[in-house]
DNA sequence: CGCGTAATTGAAAAGTATCAACACTGGTGG
DNA sequence: CCACCAGTGTTGATACTTTTCAATTACGCG
């Protein structure tokens, strides 16, 4: 539910700051959006710390949760190959702090950084792959399932992401996580 | 619905087919499996020719199906990075042409040719930024507005697709799409 | 023709969303 | 200290959507 990266922080936090590699920190609140959807940008951000969600939101006014992503994740690097505007919305949940690289010096860290330049294919095959099997779960299975399996994964959800995220997350409607997860205490499975 | 890359075919094409570069051919017949779900495999397949359908399924039986791959698209690259089993099953549709290169090859190319590289980056942040609106839209709209956009995207989707892969495709019920077409031709909507 | 696969349909059951009302919480200012 | 407010969480009743299941039909091909 929560993503990180440790190594691609840790490679960072190692050979590049401090070290007038032209990559800059940044601080946000929560609620506060460092990206929003269908702009164009500059920048690619790795989170040193903090929480944010990265969503997609619709004209009907429906947001729909991508990831919750922590330490470690980056974002905004998509946009530098596909050379579109951004397709999604990252806001901040906890007090953020980030780390961001103008496209050229990302550019250029991915041409002569041959370490770099396969941590950042690393974390590019780990979103794809983890969307896929949630993808297809959500799909496939019923509320109470995905609900249970959240549970597994992430023990303490409910405590850091508000309800109204959670079933933005899981795309179904608040009220029918709060039924479902009273259903699931009824019979102690919770 | 169908997705293709013809920047890296051309490339590939051009480079290093027929140019002892350890790039195999290989031909498969429909409803054949390239990539069966959860088995590990050292090579990384790129189509030539033809349709696949990229599906994961679970215990109880449903396909989920990814997406349809088209000319130029790779497969199997993901479990390189990741080295995690394949986490999907690559099913061949039409009759299939396909290249395939072992990992090392490929880990070669990826080191040495920046050209490659950089495709290989796009095709991956590709395939993340097509599947992020579309798994969104899929939660958020009915069904009816999700065949119509189908209906948009790919007039005959009918004709290549069975109607059972359309239906795993879109997550629903083959009912469900049967009766959704149905409505949408009372009301010439279709 | 006969077979297997794919497509179609109706009726009932199950699952979800919508909407509106109400409760809880922490913070603010009088 | 209390009243108020906004944001968040909770709940019930109802309407709607989707799936399930089983039966039937259409199609392509040896």
């Amino acid at each position: 539910m929560i993503r990180r990266n440790p190594e691609l922080l840790a490679y960072i936090n190692e050979f590049y700051i401090e070290n007038e590699s032209g990559i800059l920190e940044e601080k946000y609140h929560p609620k506060q959006r460092i990206i929003e959807q269908n702009r164009r940008y500059n920048w690619v951000y790795i989170i040193k710390e903090g929480i944010t969600k990265c969503y997609l939101s619709d004209e009907n006014g429906k947001d729909f949760i991508q990831e919750f992503l922590g330490e470690g994740m980056e974002f905004g690097e998509i946009e530098v190959f596909s050379c579109n505007p951004s397709f999604c919305c990252i806001e901040a949940i906890t007090e953020l702090v980030v780390y961001k690289i103008s496209y050229i010096d990302f550019n250029t860290l991915l041409e002569n950084d041959k370490k770099f330049n396969r941590l950042v294919i690393k974390s590019m095959a780990a979103k794809i792959s983890y969307k896929a099997p949630r993808h297809s779960y959500q799909q496939s299975y019923p509320i109470e399932d995905n609900i249970l399996r959240l549970q597994q994964l992430f023990p303490e959800f409910t405590k850091i992401i508000s309800k109204n995220d959670i079933a933005n997350y899981l795309g179904i409607a608040l009220r029918s996580l709060n039924r479902t997860l009273n259903q699931l205490k009824d019979r102690n499975k919770i």
